[in-house]
This record gives C-alpha cells, structure tokens and sequence, in this order.
DNA sequence: CGCCGAGTTGAACTGAATCAAGAAACGTGG
DNA sequence: CCACGTTTCTTGATTCAGTTCAACTCGGCG
C-alpha cells in the first residue's frame, strides 16, 4: 500500500486526509496466470495499481493476438482510453503471471478528482506519464527496424525476456516469431 | 479567441474570472511558411493553440527528416514531451504553411495551474487527449501495413493530403516517398 | 530561361511474411 | 514421477512489399 503512495508522492504531497479519501475506494483482487481482466468490448471500469505481476494487452485476432504493451509491478494499469471514454475496449488485457491489483472503480475516481485537491493534479500526471511512454513508443516503431527495437528492449529491459514468451515479445517489436528467432540467431 | 474557449469548455465549465487569469498570459504570435518554431535540442517553452495553419514534427536526419506527426487548425499543439520535462527536445517543429498561434509560456501555465481550480483539470483532459491519439497511432503502426495506413489517411483526412507534400505523407505512414508513389499508382 | 525540389518510374536487392515441418519445453493427468 | 499432448520455438524454402540507387519529368520561382 505504502508502495502506492510512493509511486503518486513522487511529484505531489498528499494530506492524510486526501490519501483516506483515495484508499478507502481501493479494493485488492487477485488473478492468476491467463486470467483475462478485460475482454475486448466491453468497457474498463477500473484503474489499477499492479503491487505483484506482470500484464499483456492485446487484440484478439482470428490466427494470432496481436501484443503491443506490457506492464509490471509498481505502475499503474488500464485499458485508460475505455476507461477515460468509458466506451467499449478495443483490445484485451490478461495476466501472463500471478497478479495482486490494487483498484479503484471509475466512478469512485470521479469523486476522488470531485472531493481532492490532488485528484486532477493526479490525472494530470497519469495522463502526462502515458503519454510520454507512447511518444517513445511511436518513435521507435517509426525511426528503429525491429532489429534495433529487439536491441533496444533487450538492453533497456533484460529481465523482459526471462519472463515473457518470445512470441508475445515478437508481436509487440512488430514482427512474426520466425523474424524474431532469426534475429536472435543472428546475433548470438 | 472564442474558438480557444470553445475547445476548452466542450468539457469543463470556465468562470470569467479564470479565463481572464489564463488569458491574459496568451499572446498571439504569426509565423510564415517553413519557420522552425522549435529546433531540435532546444527546450520547448510553450503551449500552443493553433488559429490558424500546419504544423509538422519531425527528427531532422543527415539524409531526410522523418516526419511523425502533424497538428491543425483549432487543436492544441507543443513538443509536448519536452514541455512537461523542460529537456531538451529531441525532435523539432515547423510550420508548412502561414501560422498563427496563441501561446501560453511553461512558467505562466504552472501558475494557471496553482491559482485556478480549473487548470489541473484542463490539464488532465489535454494529457489524456494526447494519449488517446498516441494510443491510435501505436495501434495503426503495429497492425496496418504502409498501404493500409495510407488509405486509413486518405478516408480519415482527404484534406491532408492536398495540402501537404507527399515527402512528409510518406514518412508519416513510415514508408519512402517512392514507395508511397507507388501504392498511389496501384490504388488509382 | 534555367534551376531546383518534388514526384515518378525502373531495376536490383533485402528483410520480413508465409507456409510447412520438426525439436524443445511445459503442464496435466494417470 | 513419468508419459502424453499441447504449445512454443526453431529452421528451411519461397514469395513479396518496401528499400536503395539512379534517371527522368514536371512545376514553380529566382
């Protein structure tokens, strides 16, 4: 729980009485490996905080998903565009690991922007925050091969490929698990 | 400058009060054709609000720019990344065609934020609009090829392509300019 | 008029997709 | 704890879309 603050207090001081006002909306769940905590279309009513796991977003395709992020322990997790709009999900989220959540439901978070002062200060940094990962993101898929993003996230991010299926890893590069076996072979 | 109100207030109900306090640190600004309005490695100072005009973002490259996105008449536009950080920015700005903006410096938008109760939220609605397009972008980079992208464009913002010169068009969807030439001939 | 950048076209090349088959790892039930 | 079946990963052969390099056309502007 504590970890939770850390990750909000960071930018922002927080009161006691503002922080009541949040964790009292938090429930904690836990899911197992595959479980599948939003199913595309239908539309994400929770923002969470991952305090144990490791989570794949996906759209389910007729052949093969199509994986294009992950997220681990000590962030936030969403389908944050259904959750915003509070529209249908696109997309899919699952656990590929045992996962603990920390959440708040979209209309307990509407009252925390309503009642708090850091609320909006809050959302504001969230936002702020994901927006900057997918701006890398768009950059490396228009400016590296997949190639050098393999590079990349193998150096960025090495205890990335212990954990996750290279299959899962090639689609989120942008490319078939026979490129990715191959480029692998090349290097090594 | 009405239209800037309007593109705030589809969501959030601004008093007179603060929308004086935000607007009377905006100052309008023209550029012509083919000015660079943020160099790469300089730290973008401001927020911007486009009147009128095109703006293209691009990574300058020894050979030729690769050119990542575009913005509009009546949106918001700022090397947003480099903005929240105040870091240098790794990429630069320019105008395509006459522009005029509105804008509002880091150190006056801080201060938006402390003194209105609107500002944070204004805040957290751009950041979160910006991450909705990003989130687009990601989905259309990973799962369309250069061809399908380039009809998606072409059905979403025909505008765009009249006004804009291919070159640019074709380093958007990720692809060559011959390469674009080429999907052009076969479509039509 | 001549120049220059934008766009088109051609030919050779390359990296990834696809189809297909085999090897290795994983989990589940007997 | 092993045996079996399933999934994941690898490897090979072929195909294809896009890159690269180069030449040529067109239109605007000095």
């Amino acid at each position: 729980m504590q970890n939770i603050r850390n990750a909000f207090e960071t930018s922002v001081k927080i009161s006691d009485e503002e922080w009541n006002f949040f964790t009292d909306r938090l429930t904690r769940q836990e899911f197992g490996k595959k479980t599948v905590i939003l199913r595309a279309g239908k539309v994400e009513k929770h923002l969470s905080f991952i305090e144990e796991g490791i989570i794949r977003f996906y759209i389910p395709k007729e052949t093969d998903d199509l994986t294009f992020s992950f997220s681990f322990q000590g962030s936030f997790v969403s389908a944050y565009d259904s959750f915003l709009m509070q529209a249908p999900c696109t997309y899919a989220v699952e656990c590929i690991a045992p996962t603990v959540l920390w959440r708040i439901s979209f209309e307990d978070l509407q009252l925390v922007y309503l009642h708090t002062k850091v609320g909006n200060h809050i959302g504001r940094l969230a936002g702020e925050d994901l927006f900057l990962k997918k701006m890398k993101r768009e950059l490396s898929l228009l400016s590296y091969s997949p190639e050098q993003r393999y590079l990349n996230l193998f150096s960025e991010q090495p205890h990335l490929l212990q954990k996750i299926p290279l299959k899962f890893i090639a689609s989120y590069i942008g490319i078939t698990p026979q490129a990715l076996s191959r480029i692998r072979k090349r290097i090594s």
